[in-house]
RNA sequence: GCGCCAAUAGCUCAGCAGGAUAGAGCAACUGCCUUCUAAGCAGUAGGUCAGGGGUUCGAAUCCCUUUUGGCGUGCCA
């Protein structure tokens, strides 16, 4: 569990703490106390390997300039024992700090401790989060934009159990309201136009046009023939939504599942309205004073809700009206309720009954609007939407095709489905490909992420573990096996590439720290790329094979450090490590 | 109109709770395999960080503003 990053910020902190204070005494320093400041790894590794600029952010307080504050604190810092074997003022005043053998050696001793679960780390303290992502629409095959939030979800999923929460994946299935009629609808439409001719039914203006839905008709009537033709309307709608979901979600399950995608439950919306659970909350809302009936429906009083908490966040008033706030309907005039009603239910369930302490669900950036929404109704609901949910939006992505941007909807029939994704390109291209920056649009090159050579981004990672797997096998042959830490002179390690490599072991567990913090699991493909970077630097500068006896122990555990490291980082975003390319 | 997101090398993108000379991959050019995987490494070239103000020791990063693009602003989901 050790973050040997946080380790070394923490030592420079009290080394300059325990510097400052003698400065003082001897009146170098006007005060004991170290002004805050922030320790970073600075980006030429000229600069150190760790900086601080305590001096510059302490220049106003004490009225001195901060190279001469630098001057007192460096003279007055006693190494011995540290992390680091040298200090040095540079700059404007940043006090830069070099590593010491001791921490390289903690480093390897650490990685090879952990193994596998390297990086994990207890920021989460074992709270309950749930993650929701995907939840596309049963109607229907999955697109591009399910592709990018299947890999959004799982991989930020698997980042925070790292990060030390109790994690469960969730599928909300929207099994109920509007769009399971007009699915239901529509499948019945092709089923007696099936019968009866295209000409002698209608076909629904709202309705869904695919083919697929065509199948659908056509794998219920070999089911059930024309008995169903003269049931009721009411019944044959039931009985197609039911058939088409049937149909459809096992095949959602089977193309997440090619795609590494496991969920530990597939929650149904219908479950909120046959318990009364859905019932009950808007009774709840209403109890709390948040509603009124206007024309027939039932309004939550969001406008006055999220006014409330604008004003909390200090908002001036002339801005909170410009926000041009609107209160949504709960229970339509009919006597349905809608969506938004639904899912606050939903999220209400989540929170509430199931005990999680975070609710975290990945998004298209097209339900920004809802955001603020169901935050505030569950805000309304004492449980603390603000800072119990959280909402990952992702932008949407856009397909290029031989060079030309392609256009996606679904009324023209270009849509590129999941399961046709995962026919072309390998899981583990897509896996990395998707896993960008959630709020940067992306833009997939179709013929790009195909290439299964060089051109193609995640070979680079991959490559690095095949070629250790590699060294390591023709070493076992020549006799040599990686011995424990303990019984090699790591201080060999001592070049450049080899500490680069070292110190980019070292930043696992502080990544998946800043990608749960963040909740953006890109960082981790971010990282698995430089680190895999450093090895192939590390590989060109230092052979292993054939170098002297100690030289060759301590570099072979450096190498399986590293595959030990890479595999443990590609394990956390879903995608495999070769031991053969 | 109002709101959210974006704009960084020819292309795709990093860098964003402020830090030192703005990075990588692809494309172009030059080198490096009789020794552990060349799916690699080293180097050259390529930039008004969309424009303009501001905050401060310091701004691609924070604030304001303009422009451009995407999305939202339903008794749809």
């Amino acid at each position: 569990m050790a973050n040997m990053i946080q380790l070394a910020k923490e030592n420079i902190c009290a080394l300059l703490q325990a510097a400052c204070a003698r400065a003082a005494e001897e009146g170098l320093l006007p005060e004991s106390t170290l002004p805050d400041g922030t320790v970073e790894i600075p980006k030429d590794p000229a600069n150190g390997d760790y900086a601080a600029n305590h001096a510059m952010t302490g220049a106003r307080s004490m009225h001195m300039a901060p190279r001469k504050i630098a001057e007192a604190l460096a003279a007055k810092i006693d190494l011995s024992g540290s992390y680091f074997s040298s200090v040095e003022i540079a700059g404007p005043g940043f006090i830069n700090f070099r590593l010491a053998d001791r921490w390289y050696e903690e480093v390897l001793n650490t990685v090879t401790e952990e193994g596998n679960g390297y990086g994990q780390i207890d920021i989460g303290r074992g709270k309950k989060v749930m993650v929701e992502f995907v939840s596309a629409n049963p109607t229907g095959p999955m697109h591009m934009g399910n592709a990018r939030g299947g890999v959004l979800g799982d991989a930020l999923a698997s980042v925070l159990q790292r990060a030390g929460y109790r994690v469960e994946r969730e599928f909300y299935v929207n099994d109920a309201g509007n769009q399971i009629e007009k699915f239901a609808a529509s499948i019945d439409a092709r089923y007696r136009q099936k019968i009866l001719g295209e000409e002698a039914v209608a076909f629904p203006e709202d309705g869904y046009h695919g083919d697929d839905i065509r199948a659908l008709a056509e794998g219920f009537f070999e089911k059930y023939g024309d008995t169903y033709l003269e049931r009721e309307e009411a019944e044959r709608h039931a009985a197609m939504a039911e058939y088409g979901l049937s149909v459809n979600l096992p095949r959602m399950k089977e193309d997440l599942g090619r795609y590494g995608i496991r969920y530990d439950t597939w929650f149904y919306e219908s479950t909120l309205h046959e318990s009364g659970y859905l019932a009950d909350t808007v009774r709840e809302l209403t109890a709390r004073g948040y509603t009124y009936e206007k024309d027939g429906a039932l309004w939550l009083k969001t406008a006055e809700i999220l006014a409330e908490n604008a004003r909390k966040a200090g908002k001036k008033e002339e801005e909170i009206a410009k926000l041009d706030l609107k209160d949504d309907v709960l229970r339509r005039a009919n006597g349905f309720y809608t969506y938004f009603a639904a899912d606050i239910a939903y999220h209400r369930n989540k929170l509430d009954v199931r005990g999680f302490d975070r609710a975290i669900n990945v998004w298209g950036a097209d339900h920004h609007g809802h955001v603020a929404r169901l935050k505030g109704a569950l805000d309304a609901l004492g449980l603390d939407g603000a800072h119990r949910l959280d909402i990952v939006l992702m932008q949407l992505v856009k397909l290029m095709e031989n060079g030309t941007e392609v256009r996606m909807s679904k009324r023209t029939g270009k849509m590129i489905s999941l399961s046709n994704l995962l026919d072309d390109i390998p899981v583990d291209a897509a896996r990395y490909f998707f896993n960008s920056r959630p709020e940067s649009p992306v833009l997939f090159d179709l013929e790009l992420a195909k290439r299964e050579d060089s051109d193609n981004p995640v070979y680079y990672v991959q490559y690095a573990h095949a070629r250790i797997c590699s060294i390591l096998r023709n070493l076992k042959e020549d006799g040599y096996s990686v011995l424990p830490v303990s019984e090699a002179d790591v201080s060999l390690l001592s070049g450049t590439a080899e500490h680069e490599l070292i110190r980019k072991l070292a930043l696992l567990p502080e990544t998946v720290r800043l990608a749960a913090r963040d909740l953006d699991p890109s960082l981790i493909n971010k990282y698995v790329t430089e680190l895999a970077g450093c090895f192939h630097r590390f590989y060109t500068a230092c052979r292993i094979r054939g170098a002297e006896e100690k030289l060759l122990e301590a570099r072979l555990i450096l190498a399986d450090c590293t595959r030990s490291v890479i595999a443990a980082a590609l394990g956390i975003i879903g995608v495999n490590a070769p031991v053969k390319m």
